[in-house]
RNA sequence: GGCCCGUUCGUCUAUCGGUUAGGACGUCAGGUUUUCAACCUGAAAAGAGGGGUUCGACUCCCCUACGGGCUGCCA
């Protein structure tokens, strides 16, 4: 068996949309689970809606989901002329011609066809026309389709599909102006890449018919072809901007974790048997076209974030700070000071466990990531009360002699609630609002553990007063 | 209009002729609890509709409905 090589082939008219996110990690997945080639294709022929800052994005996308290429990424405008020499081939092999018809005269053949209900395929009346016979005016190079019998393609997502050929048009390989037409620039590129596996969406499952003919004319082996079915809304229509957020940055910019985010997306249409949370390891040793589904999927912002917590959770501690920190360059956010990142590392075990996005746990972080004196959030402030600040100054000194490990610190809190017949909770609170300022944060334990002794103390002093 | 593809709990899905149709997210109820999150127990929740084939259909075939795609000198 030859080596896999598969591609992702957007065209750089937008973001990198959560849809062609999946369809790369798709690729690149089956590519690397297998020790292939994973290759990137920017498809640009169209020049007016081509814009070098979304090729950019999309590759930072890609980049933030840790889709890695191989080779550079190649550019379909710059492959033009080698396109317009397998079209000239075609001509020559009399499997294409050249077509005189304008455009206009097309347009008009298809408004009457509309009008009458009819076919709209357009019938060159140059497909036969001797080259004696052509006159000095501009012309576009055809295809010459098969008319009669059927097609049949095989495809591993959606099985044997069969059209009828007088369904093909003599679709465009060439316009007037010489340039390539994608459908021609696709095939050419995938077979000159060396293209084993094109896993694209669905919208191109009857393409994929027109696209045939090219091989066929040039006696070039067609690649295995996979086409999935595209992404949805949660309502079920095709995913677009009123759905809200759409790109993969996007999501990015929420904070969402890349490995909760990859698993999401391959779960999403693709399934081995029931495991819903895996590894990167795992999703591409058990990553295969099979399992891929044949219906479109809904796209659950709750599951995402369902994964994103237990891969948040699962995670390396350094692996993480590291991905806080790229979170916030790419937000523009301020960074981290070396004595945060210190910290953050040191909190990072009891923040891990509860946060499901990057803001979130970054927000549990606040009592490591500030320093005295801590000022009290609206609802911190409100926890403490007098009482709660004479609790607090009564409880310090205890705790200031106290071996510092987690067994003392609770035997010594659980003793001295007991002593004045309250509840740990009714202590919880003003501890929160006078070590973190907020009430949204870890464990109280776990906070004086990580901000040691000596801090605690100074921070319950503080608030004492 | 023509052609192609699709349709299992609210959502993602398992099942590949015989199961009480399973799991996960979400939801609801209860428990635990130190806020958030998590955790434990339990519950409700599905084969689009109609015909066939078969001893037996979610599973195979046909029709309908609905959804999507293609039908460009866009990609």
């Amino acid at each position: 068996m030859s080596e896999v090589v598969t591609r992702f082939a957007p065209s750089p008219t937008g973001a990198l949309h959560i849809g062609g996110a999946r369809t790369a990690l798709f690729n690149w997945l089956y590519a690397r689970g297998r020790g292939g080639k994973f290759l990137l294709r920017i498809e640009d022929t169209d020049r007016a809606r081509s814009d070098p800052a979304n090729t950019q994005a999309i590759l930072d996308g890609l980049t933030w989901l840790g889709l890695d290429w191989d080779g550079p990424p190649v550019s379909q405008f710059a492959r033009m002329d080698r396109h317009a020499e397998v079209a000239r081939a075609m001509l020559a092999a009399g499997a294409a011609y050249k077509c005189f018809a304008t455009q206009e005269e097309i347009e008009t053949f298809r408004e009457q066809a509309r009008a009458e209900k009819a076919s709209t395929l357009y019938r060159s009346p140059w497909r036969d026309v001797p080259s004696d016979q052509h006159p000095d005016a501009p012309f576009v190079i055809r295809v010459k389709a098969p008319r009669d019998g059927q097609t049949t393609l095989h495809d591993t997502v959606q099985g044997d599909v069969t059209l009828s050929n007088d369904q093909l048009d003599d679709m465009v390989l060439l316009r007037s102006d010489g340039t390539p037409v994608y459908m021609l620039a696709v095939v050419v590129d995938d077979h000159d890449m060396g293209v084993t596996h094109v896993i694209r969406g669905d919208d191109h499952l009857t393409n994929a018919f027109r696209q045939n003919l090219i091989y066929l004319a040039m006696d070039w082996s067609a690649p295995i072809l996979a086409h999935i079915p595209l992404i949805f809304g949660p309502d079920g229509k095709k995913l677009s901007k009123r759905h809200g957020a759409t790109a993969a940055a996007d999501y990015q910019a929420m904070g969402y974790p890349a490995a909760g985010m990859r698993n999401y997306l391959t779960r999403l249409g693709w399934s081995h048997g029931d495991d819903e949370f895996f590894s990167d390891a795992q999703a591409r040793a058990w990553f295969d076209l099979d399992g891929i589904g044949k219906s479109p999927a809904r796209f659950d912002v709750k599951k995402l974030e369902n994964l994103c917590g237990q891969h948040i959770a699962a995670a390396d501690n350094a692996a993480l700070l590291h991905e806080i920190v790229a979170f916030l360059a790419a937000t523009g956010a301020t960074a981290l000071t070396p004595e945060q990142e210190a910290g953050l590392l040191r909190a990072m075990d009891s923040l891990k466990e509860r946060s499901k996005t990057i803001p979130e746990l970054l927000e549990k972080a606040h009592f490591v990531l500030t320093s005295r004196p801590i000022v009290q959030d609206d609802r911190a402030a409100a926890l403490l009360t007098d009482d709660a600040r004479i609790l607090l100054s009564e409880l310090t000194p205890q705790l200031q002699t106290v071996s510092w490990d987690r067994d003392t610190i609770e035997t010594t809190l659980t003793t001295f609630c007991n002593a004045r017949a309250i509840k740990f909770g009714q202590m919880a609170g003003p501890l929160r609002a006078a070590l973190a300022g907020r009430t949204v944060c870890p464990s109280v334990f776990d906070m004086m553990l990580v901000i040691g002794q000596t801090e605690t103390i100074a921070r319950l002093t503080d608030a004492s007063a």
